[in-house]
RNA sequence: GCCGACCUGGCGCAAUUGGUAGCGCAUCGCACUUGUAAUGCGAGGGUUAGGGGUUCGAGUCCCCUGGUCGGCUCCA
């Protein structure tokens, strides 16, 4: 008589296939690029036996699940590696991250790249030996008794189930479980972490597609009150290749870095002399950002904007009707006391004024208003200006011009009528991506920032925020973008649209934000007069397409690699003459491109024409006319392009129409 | 702000255990006058971020200040 085993049916990725009652993962699947999982929606390790009726699919190592996992486990041969080499070394968290992981360890002395070296040298130990992850599942007193030694372990287990934030890789709301790195050969239990898991079934699995990055600190569970772990970055993908190509990206971001392309093309500088985070823009980053303005100017202008300008200072109560005194003083410059007179004994014999640097323009716009009284016939009312802000941004927050002390804001403030309020929402959204458009940027989404319920720092009435929030929530849906929910990202006075820009190179950028603002009008106490004669307060909308000109400045620069299209770029064409006879041919094209608003210069310098050619490729001009014995015969001139493309003998007047139409079109070439 | 690393002519980099600062590009001068990414020769330029200390002697070691970089925290 054949010996029955009881059987059972369970959905393997779509199909119901019969297996046996008790099997596991590894009967399901037998390809090796499934390394997990997702059993009822939970992911799983392939140790985990099924039941009967159990919907399952494979988790592929490739896949965002399976990259997690693997990164993740890479993370505890990281944690094995350093405790191997430093038994005193305690244990913090080890999550993976967007194409990597970290853990973080308390250590006497922190690392250096050289112990980098060493510890990549014992993970593959580790991966090469293939242990295997074991999942055990455990009570709160057996872990601590086990983790005792663990003292950041025990706070974990202490917090399971509640808020973890950080440390949800390790505990989660089910099980309390530690994973087992068991040697294969002795089957002894070599090294074991707290963990919620899964893991890849043996480290093996880990390959050879990892590397260690690079050291840093970070606070316990990210509270700068807490004392501060080292963490160890890394990287891991599935094959050396993946982490090549990985690799070759980050060097093609750096090659990109604003910060390196201002020193080499000459943009602007961070003078030491002037101070952190202050920048000065050179004649070549300063032409760029005039066009940039212009452009803005003119846009704004069509659009119906009435263009102000405010001081750079403003005494101390403004800020503080505003708020911004009482909310933002750490992020201001300390004041510029006015006025005060002291005498002999150091007693206050007048009283000062204290100033402030604006670290906003909203106030002086607001004042403005308040000028006049407002019907809403004067409404909406848009009130656009360069304004020139500064915040003092913490030191270890600056860099290059994405985050700086001093920064002009392309400011606007609208004052609209609650009826208006979505019409000019729509209006403004529709307005700032048109002009990112122009400006090169044309892959966008949008997230919506809205209230957290409940917190007490949000400002102004439910319904306000409930009318406001679904206002900006339609406006967002009618624009056909994709819309990211950002719960409790909104500022305390009100919910805020942003719209953020993929560049060439897919990093997203925030870029604009549209902010309604209930908060200012209250507190300012803005009315304007209704058609039936009563008193309404107008609603606020803040937006800033740049955010501030120097970071757009920043963001165009990496996202064009300093291949400025010809409307932006500070030099737009130049003259590079075969030899110096046609210099002068050269020159007389120029003067007609110049008359026609072209930034053009003719290289008159003794260098050979191989030279210059390669001097305006380097400084990434559009356009470089050469000229000949050739070209000034037949009354032309040779094109050649930033790729290394050329177009022979054109006609004068063709080339100029060209230069004119790529300029006017604000195309790249 | 916190942790760590770093700061050498305009830029990129060198300088064995502490022993009197070199190179390339750029700049300037001279020669060359060239058809698509570096012509040759020569010259000038740095009290090694600033200050203090240890030492017979400091770019190298220590301290302070400033700045930069990588993170963390923060970002109206």
């Amino acid at each position: 008589m054949r010996f029955r085993v009881s059987s059972i049916n369970v959905s393997v990725d779509g199909s119901s296939v019969e297996v046996e009652s008790g099997a596991d993962g590894f009967k399901l699947f037998t390809e090796r690029s499934i390394v997990a999982m997702r059993v009822n929606g939970e992911l799983r390790d392939l140790a985990h036996k099924v039941s009967a009726g159990d919907l399952i699919e494979g988790v592929a190592i490739s896949s965002p699940d399976g990259l997690n996992i693997l990164r993740h486990s890479a993370a505890h041969v990281l944690a094995q590696a350093v405790q191997n080499i430093n038994p005193e070394a305690k244990l913090g968290i080890g999550p993976p991250i967007k194409d990597g992981f970290y853990y973080d360890f308390d250590v006497e002395n922190s690392f250096t790249p050289e112990d980098l070296k060493a510890l990549e040298k014992a993970m593959e130990r580790i991966i090469r030996s293939g242990q295997r992850f074991i999942r055990r599942v455990t009570t709160d007193g057996e872990a601590r008794v086990e983790l005792s030694g663990e003292p950041y372990k025990l706070e974990l287990i202490g917090l399971k189930g509640s808020d973890l934030g950080e440390g949800s890789a390790e505990v989660g709301a089910g099980e309390l479980t530690i994973y087992d790195n068991v040697d294969p050969q002795s089957g002894e239990t070599v090294w074991k972490d707290l963990c919620r898991g899964p893991h890849l079934p043996n480290t093996r699995m880990i390959g050879n597609g990892f590397a260690l990055t690079r050291v840093a600190s970070a606070y316990w569970r990210g509270n700068e009150n807490n004392k501060q772990l080292q963490r160890i970055y890394g990287t891991a993908w599935p094959t050396k290749d993946e982490l090549r190509a990985h690799q070759e990206r980050l060097e093609e971001a750096a090659r990109r870095d604003h910060r390196r392309l201002g020193v080499d093309l000459d943009l602007f500088s961070f003078p030491e002399e002037i101070g952190s985070g202050l920048a000065v823009f050179h004649p070549k980053g300063g032409i760029m950002r005039r066009v940039m303005e212009d452009y803005s100017r003119k846009r704004h202008e069509e659009s119906g904007y009435d263009f102000v300008y405010s001081p750079h200072i403003s005494k101390s109560n403004l800020f503080e009707i505003s708020g911004h005194l009482q909310t933002y003083a750490d992020g201001m410059f300390p004041p510029i006391r006015m006025d005060e007179e002291v005498d002999e004994h150091g007693n206050v014999t007048k009283v000062g004024q204290d100033y402030y640097l604006k670290p906003m323009n909203c106030p002086f716009h607001i004042l403005i208003y308040r000028s006049q009284p407002r019907s809403y016939r004067d409404l909406p009312l848009r009130m656009f200006e360069f304004g020139t802000v500064y915040r003092n941004e913490k030191s270890g927050v600056l860099h290059g011009l994405t985050r700086v002390r001093g920064l002009t804001q392309d400011d606007a403030h609208l004052f609209v009528t609650q009826e208006n309020m979505e019409q000019e929402l729509t209006d403004v959204l529709g307005f700032v991506l048109g002009l990112l458009k122009d400006y090169g940027l044309n892959d966008f989404y949008l997230e919506l920032s809205t209230r957290e319920e409940g917190n007490p720092k949000f400002v102004g009435s439910d319904e306000i925020w409930n009318t406001a929030t679904a206002t900006l929530e339609k406006v967002a849906a009618d624009s056909g973008l994709e819309l990211v929910p950002d719960p409790g990202g909104a500022a305390f006075y009100g919910p805020k649209i942003s719209v953020q820009a993929r560049d060439a190179i897919g990093r997203t950028w925030q870029m604009s934000t549209i902010q309604l603002d209930f908060n200012l009008p209250e507190r300012f106490d803005l009315d304007y007069t209704t058609s039936d004669g009563s008193k309404q307060r107008p609603v606020m909308i803040h937006r800033a397409l740049f955010g501030s000109v120097e970071r757009f400045f920043g963001v165009l620069t990496e996202h064009y690699a300093g291949h400025f299209p010809p409307w932006l770029a500070p030099v737009q064409v130049v003259g590079v003459p075969i030899a110096d006879a046609f210099s002068e041919y050269l020159h007389h094209i120029a003067a007609q491109l110049r008359k026609a608003g072209v930034r053009v210069m003719v290289d008159d310098s003794d260098d050979r024409m191989q030279k210059k050619i390669r001097n305006h490729t380097m400084n990434k001009v559009p356009f470089m006319l050469i000229a000949g014995e050739d070209d000034q015969k037949a009354g032309a001139v040779s094109f050649r392009f930033r790729d290394g493309s050329q177009e022979n003998g054109i006609p004068v007047a063709d080339a100029i129409a060209r230069i004119l139409k790529a300029i006017e079109e604000k195309v790249q070439v």
